[in-house]
DNA sequence: CATAGTACTTGGCCATACATAGTACTCTTT
DNA sequence: AAAGAGTACTATGTATGGCCAAGTACTATG
């Protein structure tokens, strides 16, 4: 029970939230998504986002195709399906109601 | 992966933040976080709250004494340690920010 | 051909939230 | 005083997601 955990803790479920929101954008591959979230400070390494990617495209949420590089591999770039579409609309209405539910908690001073 | 899933997971680490605040504004046990959180319409159940509370005692973070009831066994009735304090600053930082960056991946609208 | 860089994969570990069942104490009812 | 209901706390086992670390495969460069 340190903080760093809890900080792990903290994003469970927030990544797939926001890589989703980051694909509904556009089509983009693994580096694309790792290059966003680091810029918004969530910081991710390639073991937490590929095996993600993989659970929402067996879940149907995601799609990809193989597009080749000029500077090494081919690349998966992915979209999202309509099903995804749907999710991405109900976790951000989950996300929105779990930030008003701790602003409620938080909000409240010392008695 | 389904929808219920991910709210699981996206309460994560957020319930220790939460308990730890109602905790910090004055002594209280058990029964009383619950519906506090209950009224935030964050749902938690005994299974998952006593734990918890229990892995905060373990890493010296809240302390607790008995207090006798007039209706049912005696309860346990929670503060804050110094420790327990700092934690919970941290955590606020931690939330603040995981708020923040979020808001950076969602804000932006489809290119 | 060897090396470096990029892209993706895999297996094992850990902590939290949950479901479920169980213990222990007090008060009320009869 | 015995039985039952209600309250407070405990214990066990499961599932999930994020992380570390090692590994594969392809391309470009020297």
């Amino acid at each position: 029970m340190n903080l760093e955990n809890t900080q792990v803790q903290m994003r469970k479920g927030i990544l797939e939230y926001c890589i989703l929101h980051i694909i509904s954008r556009g089509e983009v591959y693994a580096s694309d998504m790792l290059d966003e979230l680091t810029a918004a400070k969530i910081i991710v390494v390639e073991g937490t986002l590929y095996p993600l990617l993989t659970r929402l495209k067996n879940a149907e949420l995601l799609e990809y195709k193989w597009v080749e590089s000029k500077s090494g591999p081919p690349r998966k770039y992915y979209t999202l399906t309509d099903k995804g579409s749907k999710f991405l609309r109900s976790l951000a209405e989950t996300w929105d109601e779990l930030i008003h539910s701790t602003q409620m908690i938080t909000s409240k001073s010392n008695a």
